[in-house]
DNA sequence: TTTT
DNA sequence: TTTT
């Protein structure tokens, strides 16, 4: 339940291959960096500027398995999902928040790499959403009625993954 | 023109009264943050534990005239945005980055204050949509079509307002 | 699961009370006419023309209950749902086709009538939120997760309220 | 502007070749039918069964024109627009009322076909998007701040295409 | 009438 | 820091 409307709609690319974990009940939390892009015309050339914005995504669940399973590099993906701004602690021991886009029971993603190749994909790991039996992926994928075990679309600050040590310096983004 | 799909919806409350800037051009820049307020159902105890997500917006054009004039602390209000994340130094000369809902000629504003008072509005400054006459505030605003002078949907770093003035200490958020 | 997207938001009012029903198997269905306005310059005379759109809204499930419950002719509601066509035959026999906007456990709804009457509420009915205790009214219903017990949200042809017998006439909408 | 809100968003594929038309002004005037997909498990034998929406769309403008020039029948795409209902007559004289996907200059569309061909295109017209140069098709196109001449975002009943004649029957949808 |  |  919600008392006001938080909601997110993305289409945009996939970065890097996804960052797939699990939490202690093996719930698969995965991480993605988005880029959306725009652009827009210069004030002064009357160019046109491309302009790129990097998003920070959290799946949870089952879209989190999906994602991390067929998604790669340069995947085309549309999500939907709330936004959230986590605080957390750096080296100096300074606060800093970090805001995500939040994709859980409530959210959707689908994959728009129908046809071909994701783009970029590493070293034989399935891309865009390949055509061969026994590894049919879905190109959707919703949570709704999913009964979470870990109640993974709520997770407290215990179950998340700690993210100061995934990266090398203080900045998480 | 967007290659790609950048769009956030929310309805919330105003924590504050809206902070209205104007850049050198004289265009409007509305800052607010936004209240979201959900539930979630605790694993151990059972028990509905409520849970408020707070959103930096920022209003450009039009929207940000009318958002600065009649929104106050406690308004509800529906906003159509976009996600961006802007770079800046703090005090000690690191990097921060703070993410915000970009409201410009494309987003969009509903209040949602229709019936009575937006509550908390300071010394007789209107507040939610007073209905005397002289006085109508549009319950929406939109920006399509308009055409903003400075371009104040693409504003150059040099032209926003700057952040780190703004707050008393590191955390702009 | 969708291969697609297929998403409705509407905030608007209501022109009459909400119409409810049950099914068989005791579920709710609520049916909605639902209004947003918006206004548009008439290119000869430049004035500004209101222009009121209606909308055909169902609604499933916990929804439902909540909705025809709590809201009433005039009441403010925040919608999301998906984009249905179903098919009937008039008197005449002639196929008609009805677009609805189905809110089922997929959907959201949010009464945006926070503060005083919903409006034409009927004969005590309550209306918009009332703040009285033991009649508390949540102003947002999701239904994520719940158990929907006879499966409202893929609701057969036969389970459906017959649209033919609500009217007067072979226009349904 | 708007009081209210009217919301479309949709992801699916083009049953068909879109229909590009001209206003006596020369605005292009695109009608396309767009599939959404969606899986729902049927109550009595537990299956998943695949179940296609129809969606009626109608685009203006700038839109209409890269529209009708890169969407092809099967044709994947991005559109997010308003609800609208027209009210016709059928060859009976009986009232008949078309619910339509509107995307005028506040919507937006987005080609989906980045990768590849747009599958079923006829005969050498362009589909998806082709990378040859000289042919460079935007997969995103918004109409924010277009100064529409025949201001086609808000058609009287007499410069739309007249419905009636374009089917061979009484149906339209 | 699409798509996988 | 909001709202109910």
């Amino acid at each position: 339940m919600a008392r006001g409307v938080n909601k997110v709609i993305l289409i945009g690319n996939l970065g890097q291959d996804p960052d797939t974990r699990y939490t202690p009940n093996g719930n698969a939390v995965v991480n993605l960096n988005l880029a959306t892009d725009e652009s827009y015309k210069d004030r002064q050339t009357g160019q046109l500027v491309p302009k790129t914005e990097w998003h920070r995504v959290v799946m949870f669940g089952k879209i989190a398995e999906v994602a991390g399973q067929y998604l790669r590099k340069g995947s085309k993906v549309y999500i939907e999902g709330k936004l959230q701004t986590r605080k957390w602690q750096n080296k100096e021991g300074q606060d800093v928040y970090t805001t995500e886009v939040v994709v859980d029971i409530n959210g959707q993603m689908q994959m728009l790499d129908s046809r071909g190749e994701g783009g970029g994909a590493n070293q034989g790991a399935p891309a865009g959403r390949p055509q061969q039996a026994g590894n049919a992926a879905p190109a959707t994928a919703s949570q709704s009625g999913q009964q979470s075990g870990g109640g993974s679309n709520q997770p407290s600050q215990g179950s998340m993954p700690e993210p100061v040590d995934d990266f090398d310096d203080d900045i998480p983004f």
